[in-house]
DNA sequence: ACGCTCACG
DNA sequence: GACGTACGTGAGCGTA
């Protein structure tokens, strides 16, 4: 062949076994909708394969690729040794099918498949790598799996599928401790339990690499045994000698195996678009063949049934067609649109604006949709390109004034009759708002997903359409640009604004066809309309309240702060010896790790130095001074940056007060999050951080008052994991702690040591974040096993807690999802992962009920508390997860107390009758500092 | 753009 | 038998 494999050329050898293994633990149990085919596997595996084949690797890329797969679990390895990989489990009865269409998916994206009997995988990836290296080619193997990490070297190096990091000599080494050809070695006598290689007993991984190291290999160590001066190790090394040697065959791959295809025929070629869409939709993947039909240029043939949770069946809707909308600029166009919402009943609406701070930012626009398809757009703030002279700009001619567009609209976007849909319509709210105009009722297809979906992805647009209409929104990039050129929307031309706003409404309108008749299916309704929708008016009104800032003081502490800082920054550099970045943890962690020598390991991910708060502190108790000055740096320096210095700005000109902005679809949990600033994490732990809530004052003539649920998430778990000894202490309104001390180590609560409470408190919260001995030790800094004596005698005084979270991993394994005792349901996608993901996704599936449902109940506070406290001089300005901040007349601080307290501890009601009480702690004062 | 660190519940 | 671990967030900074 004139282009044979040789210098220059660039294989990738894919370890397709590994692949389908990981698809299948990744994903949940998918089958297929027409005949209940499992293709969970499959689906995850081809969705590997089109991320693989769609990676931009510039001059990386191969010239030659193949996924390699292992041919049946008997090989020559079972002739030297029967036992080998003999305690390997049968593969899932429903991931066995799966297997041939695996091939048949490779085959389908154009890609060389390759397996033999008698062989693994990586005999062949070896026997291919081996090759190609010699012909003078680069190899890539694309695994993690460290079998084949000896092969890794001399032009040959293998790819981290999941984290996409090359693992070259140097991850080799560092994973045993030798270079890679003296792994087999190590793997010879460490064995390897997962795949039954004996190995030599007792030894692991890091005496092996520590005996290689010292005889040179595996020959040398056997032959020159008897030198060895540990007599037990001598005496294993005497024994197991054939032992040793049999395993080495077992763990070393040949170069020799053999192939009956040439490197040539490995060469990569372009998917067939027919043969891969045609494979796509046969196994109904339909998100999948859209997005590959996309990319190809070609039309997705019609997938006949859809997998079920995913994406049901799309009704026949027109195409999304920018051509087709209208812009109105004249009143007649008006009029006819007004008629078309009163016929239909409902519309779709989206405002366009100037900048992302609905608070300031003005209208440009405004797009409404009355069915798919039929859209429009209505500019009234468009400006001529350039600023003039004096920084105006003309606004362009044809458009409706603002005023009369919005007097003609008000009638229907506050008519009960019709719905108003949106995607996050708590900014068209705001922005209407501003012109008094309160929209209802209102449907929010942002929200609908997040009541679907929390869980399993996030809830923009742009990934909504994707997903759910296989359609790719036009990037509000391509208008605006982006960066120090990026223009307002004002700005762009109203022939290229008209299609991108109108298109919003248009998929608006489609994702709400989509989710509306999905929320019954899926049980969500109940939370969707009472805990999700309501609370949008809500929320714009608090934002748009905002709370007072009295930026002078922040001033003086940012002044004083910078006084400290530099004061520390002396101290710092005398004791380190030379000046340096202090908040470069890289540079810190060289001066004291390398430099000044001090101990403290190195983090996983990147290999750098951990100069987190934990390691300082244990540095600065061993009695080290630079770490502790630099923890009080840190500490200032945080106050400062976030805080002192950054809240001034966010203070809003027109009404000197600061306006966040909650998302509140954000956290998977229910949870509220705030942004724009984050009001949801000032400072309130350590004295020096908490003045910083002196700066946040009430108006003239009035106080603030805070209002908190005591230990909201403890009476949660109480309740639902029905304890009864935690729940008669909250009904006695006893120390909770303390009675979980008393019940755990038998001491009185009267007179208890204070440090025995704090470490029952600490069980208390591991509990609800799903408790590990490991978290507990760190955090109170016990060993280990006095920790899991701890969780040990835990569990078995409250029995409840452990089945509790048993029967919650069990509903999250069954139905991928979990729920709150509202209906929340937050999906738990990775509850079936295997490997260390698996702790993390279990730890979140037993926290989530939880916390949502604490988050589900001061949602239904906030909801009811407008209507409750109307005939008080006072309004809600803020959300901090379990507590409320009220601003309110001096005169009506106690009948504001009264009220918004019974809302807040009846807010369960009447959905759920709670076995314990609510109880709210409130507080007033001039700041917030004094009300909390 | 990403990781580290740290503020909150 | 090892893995890496408390749950949920957002912001500022340094580094790439």
């Amino acid at each position: 062949m004139s282009d044979g494999f040789g210098k220059g050329c660039h294989l990738h050898l894919i370890d397709g076994s590994a692949f389908i293994f990981r698809a299948y633990h990744a994903l949940p149990p998918l089958t297929r909708k027409s005949d209940g085919l499992p293709v969970g596997a499959v689906a995850g595996f081809c969705n590997m394969l089109w991320k693989y084949v769609t990676d931009e690797r510039g001059s990386d890329a191969p010239t030659h690729a193949a996924v390699i797969f292992d041919h049946s679990s008997k090989t020559f390895r079972n002739d030297i040794y029967n036992a080998y990989k003999a305690n390997r489990p049968e593969p899932p009865e429903d991931l066995r099918p799966q297997f041939p269409l695996t091939r048949d998916a490779t085959r389908a994206f154009n890609i060389a498949c390759i397996e033999t009997q008698g062989y693994e995988a990586d005999d062949i990836i070896a026997a291919l790598s081996c090759k190609a290296r010699d012909a003078g080619g680069a190899v890539t193997i694309i695994s993690s799996d460290k079998d084949l990490m000896q092969l890794v070297g001399d032009g040959v190096q293998m790819l981290d599928p999941i984290k996409g990091k090359p693992i070259d000599r140097d991850e080799v080494f560092e994973k045993f401790g030798v270079w890679p050809d003296r792994v087999v070695d190590v793997q010879a006598l460490a064995g390897d339990a997962v795949d039954n290689v004996p190995g030599a007993p007792g030894i692991g991984i890091k005496t092996a690499a520590q005996l290689i190291t010292e005889y040179g290999d595996l020959e040398t160590l056997l032959a020159r045994a008897g030198e060895i001066k540990q007599p037990k190790r001598r005496q294993t090394l005497i024994d197991h000698a054939e032992q040793i040697r049999i395993s080495k065959r077992l763990v070393e791959l040949d170069c020799n195996t053999p192939l009956d295809f040439t490197l040539d025929s490995l060469e990569v070629k372009a998917p067939d678009a027919a043969q891969l869409l045609g494979f796509l939709s046969e196994m109904e993947f339909r998100t999948l063949t859209v997005r590959v039909a996309e990319k190809l240029g070609a039309k997705a043939p019609p997938v006949v049934s859809a997998p079920v949770r995913d994406a049901p069946a799309v009704p026949d809707l027109p195409p999304i067609d920018r051509a087709a909308y209208e812009t109105i600029t004249d009143g007649a166009g008006l009029d006819r649109w007004i008629q078309m919402i009163r016929d239909a009943g409902q519309m779709a609406i989206d405002t366009e604006t100037t900048g992302l701070d609905e608070m300031q930012a003005d209208l440009a626009g405004i797009c409404l949709a009355v069915a798919p398809g039929r859209a429009c757009y209505i500019p009234v703030g468009h400006v001529a390109g350039g600023d003039d002279l004096f920084g105006q700009s003309a606004p362009v001619a044809g458009q409706l004034p603002l005023a009369d567009v919005l007097a003609a609209l008000k009638p229907l976007l506050e008519d009960p009759a019709i719905l108003k849909i949106g995607q996050n319509l708590k900014y068209d709210w705001k922005m209407l708002a501003r012109h008094g105009i309160h929209m209802a009722p209102l449907a929010d297809t942002m929200l609908m997903s997040y009541a679907l979906n929390a869980g399993t992805h996030n809830h923009g647009m742009d990934e909504l359409a994707e997903r759910y209409l296989g359609h790719k929104c036009i990037a509000i990039k391509e208008l605006i640009g982006s960066g120090k050129s990026q223009i307002n929307f004002a700005q762009v031309p109203i022939d290229k604004a008209a299609p991108y706003a109108a298109e919003d409404a248009d998929v608006t309108l489609r994702l709400f066809q989509h989710f509306a008749p999905l929320l019954p299916v899926e049980r969500v309704t109940t939370v969707y309309e009472t805990t999700e929708c309501p609370i949008v008016p809500v929320l714009a009104e608090m934002e748009m309240a905002g709370i007072r800032i009295d930026a002078e003081v922040l001033r003086r502490m940012s002044g004083a702060f910078a006084q400290k800082m530099a004061a520390l920054e002396d101290e710092i550099y005398a004791l380190a010896g030379q000046k340096f970045t202090i908040g470069s943890p890289k540079q810190l962690g060289e001066i004291l790790f390398d430099k000044m020598g001090m101990t403290g390991g190195k983090t996983g991910k990147t290999g750098a130095f951990s100069t987190s708060a934990d390691v300082l502190e244990d540095l600065a108790a061993e009695g080290h001074d630079l770490p502790a000055r630099i923890l009080d740096w840190r500490q200032i320096s945080k106050l400062k940056s976030t805080y002192t210095d950054a809240l001034p700005t966010f203070v809003n000109p027109d009404t000197g007060r600061v306006h966040t902005s909650y998302s509140i679809a954000g956290a998977q949990t229910g949870r509220l999050a705030s942004t724009d600033p984050n009001l949801q994490n000032i400072p309130v732990r350590t004295e020096e951080g908490r003045r910083i809530r002196e700066a946040f004052i009430a108006a003239e003539g009035h106080r603030l008052v805070s209002l908190d649920y005591s230990q909201i998430e403890l009476r949660i778990l109480a309740h639902v994991a029905d304890i009864p000894a935690l729940k008669q202490a909250f009904r006695e309104g006893i120390d909770i702690h303390a009675m979980t001390a008393s019940q755990m180590f038998g001491v009185p609560v009267e007179g208890m040591d204070p440090m025995i409470r704090r470490r029952a408190k600490a069980i208390n919260f591991g509990v609800i974040y799903g408790i590990s001995s490991f978290g507990l030790s760190r955090n109170l800094r016990i060993p280990r096993a006095e920790a899991q004596d701890f969780i040990d005698t835990y569990f078995q005084r409250f029995p409840e807690i452990r089945a509790y979270m048993d029967r919650t991993i069990a509903d999250a394994k069954s139905d991928g999802s979990v729920r709150t005792l509202f209906g929340r349901r937050i999906n738990t996608p990775g509850i079936n992962q295997s490997g260390p993901a698996a702790g993390g996704a279990r730890r979140a599936a037993i926290n989530a009920p939880i916390q949502g449902a604490a988050a589900d109940i001061i949602r239904r506070a906030m909801i009811r508390m407008p209507a409750a406290i109307a005939h008080l001089p006072a309004r809600m300005l803020l959300q901090v997860h379990d507590e409320l901040v009220f601003e309110v007349r001096e005169d009506a601080v106690d009948d504001l107390i009264t009220v918004a307290r019974a809302v807040m501890e009846n807010a369960a009601e009447p959905a759920v009758k709670l076995s314990v009480p609510l109880v709210v702690d409130a507080g007033t004062g001039m700041n917030w500092a004094e009300a909390h």
